[in-house]
RNA sequence: GCGCCCGUAGCUCAGUUGGAUAGAGCGCCAGGUUGCGGACCUGGAGGUCGCACGUUCGAGUCGUGCCGGGCGCGCCA
């Protein structure tokens, strides 16, 4: 409908353009843009066309406003009025029944209002969480966790063949680390040596002991404290007694724990409804020699050079600013050359657009994978970021403290199950809360709000519930024998009132909104367009006094349960794009 | 010190490739209404869009410089 406004409005353009003496034909026609104004005043779109003609044309703006108009005329039934306002705004107003047009549309589209095939079917990936599995999933990877799938359910949308992948390193220092905390864990619980001080723990400043009281202390300095490396430990005991005493931490230990830990995570994204197609590691990369030939390959195109041992990427002749080490001096690489293989292999699987969502701490990698991609002769143009700020929680405007310190900080299986006292926040509005602000933004998680089961305060359950009115009203009619309208026989014209318009006419921004959201990438403005049309679904329906759907009158019921199927339609799909469910009830 | 991000109502935040009188939720004030499904409806107060210059017919949006906050600036992981 929009579309056929903007070639209506284009042809008129190109009529005024030669009657004015200005370059006719396509490339003649400005940049000009047909949005619905933020005011129901200035009618149902705007175009701003005039006040960019007016200068090259040197004519008031108002004046070419009004000649637009004139040639637009009714543009072949589509607007009902058309005015020039402010500066040179044309306002157009659409005939009523283009409105109940876009509600049949939106009944026999039903699931796939709102998508598109922009994406033409190209292959994209989505990169997310890709924690390191040393420890259950922080609020932080949740964020991210959330912000990936529905960036990811928008490329589904607008018609991208979307892959989702989390990738992890395995094959330095940290995941040894792990392997030896939890032997530690072990030879402790066996008697077989001390664990370390608290103070020295929780101090960095204070000294290690070797030895306590006659045992030796394991305990790796920078080890993983969480209770969960104990209970691995003591899980390979009741396995295996102490047979393992004997075992290095980087063998079974390691292994088990990387199980384990990785079981934990999966299931925590899967209570989150976050699924993955493929998960890849680095030690992958090493083993099939992808590593290997980037560091060559980066050598012989010039890009490399020795200082004190190490190897360096010289990524200041390629704009940045420093070089980088690839390989240490001690001969193990460093994260930036095996994640420049990665990349490598990404593109090479043929991928048109790779995303990798990241927290904000690594806003200072990119650059250099991608100056690394640039330096192997590829198109580091397809390699995108999508960085994520914080979060805190808080609750009741009062901040929870969340010590990034160790182990100590609140895990997504904490917030979901709650406490003895508090109750958990469920995964749906988990998902909201998550996507609601744009990535760039520091996000504050209210737990109060997000635990909160009142639809009328939380966010999450007023959107739901606005849905689940729809299954009520339908469950009301049956009772009463009343039939739900079909696409085709929807008598929309007897939808009059300004709320039932307004509420349509929010109805037909959907597609737009879903094709904005995926091209900036920004999930949340699904979040703030639901969250409107609830805000309009809601006071209707609440208000029966004013206009009961279920009423008398048989033609303007049967008009009503038509908006009430739109509404739910786009409730749904909205929904879906979120990943939240869509209830029928409440 | 350098780089990236953020600064919008009391609070948490939206604001479309630069558009008209800057919005939402929560909170606050006044009045009305009472449940097709569970407190909703109407109105109101509340803003130098961090500050200052600049570009433009037009700037919350773009540019430059300051101020304030976050993150990052290792042969760490």
């Amino acid at each position: 409908m929009r579309e056929q406004l903007i070639r209506a409005i284009e042809a008129a353009l190109a009529r005024l353009l030669a009657e004015s003496g200005g370059q006719p034909g396509a490339a003649g026609l400005p940049d000009f843009a047909v949005e619905a104004p933020r005011q129901a005043a200035h009618g149902d779109f705007a175009c701003n066309a005039a006040l960019l003609l007016a200068k090259r044309l040197g004519r008031p703006p108002r004046e070419l406003a009004a000649g637009l108009i004139e040639h637009l005329g009714d543009a072949g039934g589509l607007v009902a009025r058309a005015e020039v306002a402010g500066p040179g705004f044309v306002n157009l107003w659409l005939a009523g029944r283009n409105w109940h047009g876009l509600l049949q549309r939106i009944l026999s589209e039903g699931p796939s209002y709102g998508r598109s095939q922009a994406g033409g079917g190209r292959p994209v990936q989505v990169e997310f969480v890709s924690a390191n599995p040393t420890g259950p999933l922080s609020v932080g990877h949740g964020r991210q966790a959330i912000l990936g799938d529905c960036l990811a359910r928008l490329f589904e949308a607008t018609g991208w063949k979307v892959q989702r992948e989390y990738y992890f390193n395995d094959a330095g220092r940290q995941m040894r680390v792990l392997g030896e905390s939890v032997r530690a864990r072990y030879l402790e619980q066996l008697g077989r040596a001390a664990p370390p001080p608290q103070q020295a723990l929780d101090n960095d400043s204070l000294p290690w002991p070797e030895t306590l009281d006659g045992l030796p202390v394991h305990f790796p300095r920078d080890g993983y404290q969480g209770d969960y490396i104990g209970e691995i430990a003591a899980e390979l005991r009741a396995q295996h007694g102490g047979a393992l005493t004997a075992e290095p931490g980087d063998g079974i230990f390691r292994r088990e724990a990387q199980a384990r830990i990785f079981g934990e995570i999966r299931a925590t994204l899967e209570r989150l409804g976050v699924h993955f197609d493929r998960f890849s590691n680095e030690q992958a990369l090493y083993a099939e020699g992808c590593v290997e030939a980037v560091l060559d390959d980066l050598r012989a195109a010039g890009r490399v050079r020795q200082e004190d041992g190490a190897t360096w990427l010289c990524s200041t002749a390629l704009g940045l600013p420093r070089d980088r080490v690839l390989v240490k001096s001690g001969g193990e690489s460093t994260y930036l050359l095996p994640d420049i293989a990665y990349h490598r292999e990404k593109l090479r699987r043929g991928f048109e657009l790779v995303v990798d969502v990241q927290g904000a701490d690594h806003k200072d990698q990119g650059p250099y994978v991608k100056a690394g991609i640039a330096a192997l002769g590829l198109d580091a143009a397809r390699i995108e970021f999508l960085f994520h700020e914080f979060v805190t929680l808080s609750t009741g405007g009062k901040a929870v403290k969340q010590s990034t310190r160790r182990a100590s900080f609140v895990t997504i299986d904490e917030l979901l199950e709650g406490g003895p006292d508090s109750p958990g926040v469920s995964p749906d509005a988990f998902r909201f809360f998550m996507v609601q602000r744009r990535a760039g933004s520091h996000l504050d998680f209210d737990l109060g709000l997000a635990r909160e089961t009142d639809w009328t305060r939380n966010p999450a359950f007023y959107l739901q519930y606005a849905h689940a009115r729809t299954h009520g009203i339908e469950r009301q009619a049956r009772e009463r024998g009343i039939a739900m309208p079909a696409a085709d026989e929807l008598q929309a014209g007897h939808l009059s009132l300004p709320e039932e318009l307004e509420l349509i006419r929010k109805l037909g921004e959907f597609p737009e909104v879903v094709e904005r959201a995926a091209a900036a990438r920004a999930p949340h403005h699904v979040a703030y367009y639901l969250r409107e049309v609830a805000g309009l679904w809601n006071p209707y329906v609440q208000d029966a006094a004013r206009h009961r759907v279920l009423g008398d009158d048989a033609a303007q019921r049967s008009a009503r349960l038509g908006l009430t199927l739109a509404v739910r339609t786009v409730l749904a799909n909205g929904l879906g794009l979120l990943g939240m469910g869509a209830p029928e009830r409440m």
